[in-house]
DNA sequence: GTATCGTATGTTATATCATAACAAGTCAAG
DNA sequence: CTTGACTTGTTATGATATAACATACGATAC
């Protein structure tokens, strides 16, 4: 299994959701504005969740406007195709991992170097989706999010902060 | 299987909570205050989450203080304990249904009246553990909140909010 | 009993996250 | 080249959360 984790040719994996990002909108018959496509790029930087004032510090460096709305909205659009996903837990914002396939997110989430994992686990919504059917709830989304330490940072523990 | 949206006799059901609270509080060393007590009280009233400045309002009307940390200090001790979850999606906390009881929390909430069932789904978070240790991640908590529709709003959808 | 120390409570002030409401610019269809 | 839908930008404000400090409380040592 291939994730965040894993080394990857992460040049690759971002021009990859890119054209992925353009061909959904292009079927969807939205616009992939400079500003969207601008926000999603710095998020495809790296696999890391950021807050929407970081996002903002950026395009406002690259000309963009200057308010917090300016990069609400771009990520609110970005999250509403499913380019991007909101971390409740850390009211913050990751680049999709798996755009355009149906899926609820499954999030790992390291404490120490703050790097997020996105991974394909339905079993998991399954068994959520059978868990709350047997309390009569219907469930429409459902977000697994876990706290932890990812590889590199098990071999580094204890020795503070790394990213 | 009895939770939060079966019905049952809350006064029974949190009066054990408090009596629970108590007796952790003692084997622990820590000292359930006024504040605390009460802030857990206010959460016990009902199956939902409450924001922290919607319990702020309540305990300042009890004769508490009348900031923020006020609140704050007391729902942290309380979540710290495990009496009290934070319920990320909605930036709020309500009571734990299971206290004592090592558990990692699946809440079902509802996205018409807002009520928040706790379920106990220990095959859940095992199926979690498992899946992140296959990518190499360690989990240290995991949370799952699913939203939808609870058995009484189900019934009366369509008709708008009813709660 | 009272000095002492750790904890708890309360305050002021500020940081951080998010959205409402409106004005101006863009772009494609007619 | 006008209209109408959408996008971008702004001002202003709302909502959530914490840092830092002062005062009060409670248990323990003396």
């Amino acid at each position: 299994m291939t994730n965040a984790f894993h080394p990857h040719n992460h040049s690759q994996c971002s021009a990859h959701a890119l054209t992925q990002a353009a061909s959904l909108c292009a079927k969807q018959g939205v616009r992939l504005t400079p500003v969207r496509q601008r926000t999603l790029e710095i998020l495809l930087e790296e696999h890391r969740a950021m807050g929407a004032y970081e996002v903002l510090d950026r395009l406002i460096a690259d000309g963009f406007g200057k308010q917090p709305p300016v990069a609400y909205r771009a990520l609110e659009f970005l999250v509403d195709l499913g380019l991007v996903h909101r971390i409740n837990r850390l009211n913050a914002f990751a680049a999709c991992a798996h755009a355009g396939e149906a899926h609820a997110p499954t999030f790992l989430i390291c404490q120490t170097c703050h790097s997020i994992a996105e991974i394909p686990a339905p079993r998991l919504q399954d068994a959520i989706n059978a868990t709350a059917t047997e309390c009569g709830f219907r469930v429409e989304f459902a977000s697994v999010e876990a706290i932890g330490l990812c590889p590199k940072c098990q071999h580094t523990a204890g020795s503070g902060i790394t990213a």
